[in-house]
DNA sequence: CTGAAAGCGCTTACAG
DNA sequence: CTGAAAGCGCTTACAG
């Protein structure tokens, strides 16, 4: 019960202090031998580092941040979410660097170029890809850094992510939906189906939706655009007579409740959004908007620097979903 | 941008370095005016101690617990949250000691017999109060401890509280009742509305009842009693034939959708409860219970310990209240 | 009231 | 491959 230090875990494996703390973080040149005398010795004594010591001593203490630079106030909350993370760790000596990219360019460079500029002086990454991260994870591989990419899946073994379950993002939406004795017949507006983040979210809804007797009536991608999200609403209610809900995966859903709005609509066809934010916020207020799918970005940076850190030191992490949250009129209080 | 340290502070301010940190900190006795050149030269040069360096060199981390020894599935979440928020500061050389008392008791010994167990080895405290708090209070403050009350709000200048947002968890239930078309005639079985925490529930609830055309037609309180809640929600039937919904405010949710579901009513009644746990969960599986209110245990645990560390270091925080979360069918794995 | 010094538990040059 | 030693930035006896 009563910590144990490095100092018991070297003198039960009869190395010095330096050996043994060279052994159990695997830097160093030590012979096999001895590692594993130190590693059971530790083992044995149930010797847990104090982190305190570590973050004092060690001098890994750089994290590179690479992300878009899309200015667009659904980028905010993961940026203020991921500053407030890392200026934790700022007070106990860590330093960050932000880098900006464009995410709309198809070119690897201007990936590679924020990369190259941090890279040397870090000693750890955190990076929110774009869509398609084939043209510049080789650089990334190479660095050999440890690294977590934050909010997009890295469909790769050589770097572990932190997202919110998109799945679960469509099976609330359409259980929600489904709460209203109303509503038999929904459509979904996605951001992109060529993307896995929005496919995901796709095959959440249409297999709750299926399991709660809701006709899913079309699907469309607005591509993340507000006027296509307008025309697609507009060409929805043409379409089907009779649409009781629609759900909208990505941020546009302003654009489908203003279109619902301008047609009396508002209200008889229930909207469930993702995202909040100003104008998402207005919707859900006037009520245009039943309810909003919080992806918990906050949640998402926080835990993407505890996974890096953890990583910096320990080695291996995991995967990580972070739950997505219901917000409703009367609490959206606490998320905007 | 630089870190600045304190032998820099002391430096500028002319002193040397342990006075500096003492004029800091408040501890040991320091001329007034030296304190004053010391916290000014601090300010100019934007100082922020070294966390990692304050919790290797410091020796007040000693952590006190006393909570309710009731064994009762509810309290469960709470305490598990406390623990694994605790342990992250165990890495940082922190200790705790956890003591337990019967909450149930009028007596004031079985809380200072907990707390004068531990009051001279501990540097902070956190605890759970019972609902009267007035007849141990003393001891309390004489102690000087930093403390920190939690889930139940000690209304008294000596102490924060981290609670939960009572009064949005009924605003969250009425608003969620008031999704259903058929919805119009609600009751709310509470707890026990001497208790301000369901006060305030209530509060809320029924504000949001009225500001949404909902009729609240009973309130019932069950002292948290499944027994009574069985027959609250049986008399409820009886008295009230239109009654569309109710609002459960402590755990007893279970016996309230027993109740409804011996007599055929499940489903067609929307209950909406507090608290997630094995039996509540599956009332939700099987659709008795429409939705959970989460009062969000876990961040409230690790925000008490957050929230008293910063006071142990630091000196003043505030009253925190964490966010209530809507739980769902589909999203309930999350919460179990 | 002030300061010099030891020490918290690690990591990391550096020397061997 | 191994170890002795310095040092991370603080706090806290202790001496004055």
């Amino acid at each position: 019960m009563s910590k144990v230090k490095i100092s018991e875990v070297a003198a039960e494996a009869g190395v010095a202090i330096s050996t043994a703390s060279k052994a159990l973080n695997g830097t160093g040149a030590i012979s096999p031998d001895t590692v594993k005398r130190i590693e059971e010795a530790a083992g044995r004594l149930g010797y847990k580092p104090n982190r305190a010591a570590q973050f004092l001593a060690g001098k890994n203490k750089s994290i590179g941040i690479i992300l878009p630079d899309e200015p667009c106030e659904v980028m905010d909350p993961m940026v203020d979410g991921l500053i407030e993370a890392l200026d934790e760790y700022v007070n106990f000596g860590f330093r960050y660097t932000i880098r900006h990219y464009d995410r709309t360019s198809p070119k690897p460079e201007v990936f590679t170029d924020a990369f190259d500029s941090i890279k040397d002086s870090i000693n750890g990454l955190i990076f929110i890809p774009s869509f398609d991260i084939s043209t510049y994870r080789e650089p990334l591989i190479k660095s050999g850094l440890p690294m977590i990419s934050l909010q997009i899946a890295v469909d790769d073994s050589f770097c572990k992510s932190v997202t919110v379950d998109e799945r679960m993002v469509g099976r609330m939406a359409a259980e929600f939906l489904s709460l209203f004795d109303s509503v038999r017949r929904v459509a979904m507006i996605a951001g992109d189906r060529s993307a896995s983040i929005h496919r995901m979210n796709t095959e959440g809804f249409t297999a709750e939706a299926d399991a709660r007797g809701l006709s899913v009536v079309d699907i469309l991608d607005s591509y993340d655009s507000m006027d296509n999200a307008y025309e697609l609403t507009s060409a929805l209610i043409e379409r089907h007579g009779e649409l009781d809900g629609i759900f909208v995966s990505s941020y546009v859903s302003p654009a489908v409740c203003r279109c619902l709005e301008e047609r009396g609509l508002a209200g008889k066809i229930k909207v469930i959004g993702v995202d909040i934010f100003d104008r998402s916020a207005e919707c859900l207020k006037r009520g245009s908007l039943s309810a909003i799918i919080y992806q918990n970005q906050r949640e998402q940076a926080r835990r993407s620097v505890i996974e890096l850190i953890s990583l910096m030191r320990e080695g291996r992490v995991e995967d990580v979903h972070i739950k997505p949250e219901l917000v409703l009129q009367s609490n959206m209080s606490f998320y905007i």
